[in-house]
DNA sequence: AGACAATGACTCC
DNA sequence: TGGAGTCCCTTGTC
């Protein structure tokens, strides 16, 4: 017979057979399972290059095998190792710079940042060091902000509402302002979903505001029933939440496409309510404005970052709404004022080593600045008024780029006076129980620790969009195609008033089986599928998940 | 179970 | 400046 090779992703296996010795049974299934057992065997039996057949193979009468394998790494194609899951465990390739801090010489399981995120911070000063006049503006210009940090609420347990209604990817999420219940989603495809989680089945989709990517939402200020959004079709929108009715406040691409190259596509968005603007930005560097009385564009585009580079984040400072902040893909988050608007005017310009996926003023005083770049470190500046050179903090933290996930924003809690706690999802995966699981961290941004580690053993995917309410203990998540609403088990709020880590994983035995888990199980997940496939009319389109915790000191 | 696709930052030339 | 090639702990579908 002639020589066998097999999956493309196996490479350099050549298995030769003598020729002399048919095998007893000629049934080709059961060669195949033969083969993969030798395989094995192989694998396991250190690295040699080549190899015969076991003797007690011979002995059983099995028809003599001699293989030519190498162990390939599937990253650097070296042999002598390889990468990937093995269980629920990741297993570098040691060739590369850490997964985790990108620095070479070690591996993410033996990196110091995975064991300790606070490792290598500086923790915030407790005390002011900075000039007089600074602490005066800051004074006048953090009011509400406590200087002494209160413990952080955290549950010991979590409840997770899971509901799908997307047929893509989720991109953004936002709050209703008023409505306490009410989630808006929007995702890769273009359309906005409107979820009320306290009435489980009040969803609604709409699908013809735009025809590709929601990049950013903001809620109208003067109106809680409109919202507005950018998207990659260059157009923003403006939603009638009652009614339905959007009308397109700009067009970047009035004549359609033209190809790649003037294809304009809006991220980046915010809106200045004193100025009744909205602010958005473009993939070729440039913002827009547009007041939202008349809906007309003011001005001409100004570029406010590198020609031709996406500028993905804008967000007006909270408290003085003519200090602007933008991110983009060309490694910078940049201050301005808005009474000041030229190419090249900007106040500050902060320096990242790879892109900026957002970058936000502290949500209270709005002093401080946050940054989430994609080379998996979190900036914080501590004050805009004192020195912007270089950040107060870098946390090491896994969100990096992955062209198939929505990028990871690292967000404030708004509720939390200190300004200090921040939520985003993790990339890398950690063996839970046997399951490879991504938590949603919150994270102290003052000393740098994980304060909380989230999740679920029945949810195995990646989940970088992340919101928390504005109000209540609620956290908001889109991963993948799904939607989550994570609240505390009541009666534990009270109890835990102490800043504790903790993990909400004692679930996870049940996912053992499973090699790695992005697959959906026998869950309700595909019940929830947009096209309805699997949709029975019968059965709840949500489902409530207890996750009872696990305290790690 | 495996193949495949969707598709973005980055480097090199 | 742009195109080709590479990166290589995704996710869902067929």
């Amino acid at each position: 017979m002639a020589p066998q090779t097999r999956r493309m992703t196996f490479p350099n296996v050549v298995i030769e057979r003598d020729t002399d010795s048919e095998p007893s049974s000629s049934d080709e299934e059961e060669e195949e399972e033969e083969v993969e057992e030798e395989e094995e065997k192989v694998v396991e039996n250190k690295n040699e290059e080549r190899m015969e057949e076991p003797l007690e193979a011979k002995k059983k009468g099995k028809t003599p095998i001699t293989i030519s394998l190498k162990k390939v790494c599937k990253v650097c194609k070296k042999v002598g190792h390889e990468a990937g899951f093995k269980g629920a465990t990741y297993i570098d390739c040691p060739m590369k710079p850490c997964f985790l801090c990108k620095m070479p010489g070690h591996t993410t399981m033996a990196c110091p940042h995975r064991v300790a995120t606070e490792h290598g911070v500086i923790p915030a000063p407790r005390r002011n060091t900075r000039n007089p006049l600074e602490y005066v503006f800051e004074r006048q210009f953090r009011p509400g902000v406590l200087r002494i940090k209160p413990a952080f609420v955290i549950p010991d347990e979590v409840t997770c509402a899971v509901i799908r209604y997307h047929s893509r990817r989720i991109t953004c999420l936002e709050f209703h302002p008023t409505s306490n219940n009410v989630l808006l989603s929007g995702d890769k495809k273009g359309q906005v979903g409107v979820w009320d989680f306290g009435k489980v089945h009040e969803k609604m989709v709409y699908g013809h505001i735009h025809s590709c990517i929601v990049n950013n939402m903001r809620f109208n200020p003067t109106n809680d029933d409109s919202v507005y959004a950018a998207s990659s079709d260059g157009t923003i929108s403006c939603t009638d939440l009652e009614t339905g009715i959007s009308l397109s406040l700009m067009n970047l691409n009035p004549d359609g496409w033209q190809g790649p190259s003037s294809w304009r596509m809006l991220y980046g968005m915010d809106i200045n309510s004193e100025k009744s603007l909205v602010l958005v930005a473009d993939n070729f560097g440039f913002l827009y404005m547009v007041d939202t009385r008349s809906n007309n564009k003011i001005g001409e585009a100004i570029l406010i970052h590198k020609k031709g580079s996406k500028v993905v984040g804008l967000h007006c400072n909270p408290v003085q709404p003519e200090l602007l902040l933008s991110c983009g893909n060309d490694h910078f988050a940049r201050i301005w004022d808005l009474r000041r608007m030229e190419a090249g005017s900007s106040l500050y310009d902060l320096a990242h080593k790879r892109v900026v996926n957002s970058a936000y003023f502290s949500p209270l005083s709005g002093s401080k600045i946050l940054t989430t770049s994609q080379d998996n470190r979190l900036r914080i500046w501590d004050s805009i008024f004192g020195d912007l050179d270089s950040p107060s903090r870098e946390i090491v933290h896994s969100h990096d780029f992955n062209r198939h996930l929505t990028p990871f924003k690292a967000e404030w809690d708004p509720k939390d006076p200190s300004e200090s706690l921040v939520v985003i999802g993790r990339y890398i995966s950690e063996n839970y129980n046997g399951a490879a699981l991504h938590p949603i961290d919150f994270i102290d941004i003052s000393t740098g620790q994980l304060v909380a580690e989230v999740m679920d053993p029945n949810i195995t995917t990646i989940t970088p969009v992340n919101k928390l309410h504005p109000r209540d203990d609620v956290l908001a998540s889109g991963s993948s195609r799904s939607l989550f609403i994570w609240r505390p088990k009541k009666s534990e709020l009270v109890e835990q008033k102490v800043e504790r880590k903790i993990v909400i994983c004692d679930r996870a035995e049940k996912k053992q089986s499973r090699k790695y888990g992005n697959k959906s199980d026998d869950s309700d997940d595909d019940k929830f599928t947009s096209k309805g496939k699997k949709l029975k009319s019968n059965k709840p389109e949500w489902k409530l998940t207890r996750c009872s915790g696990k305290v790690k000191r």
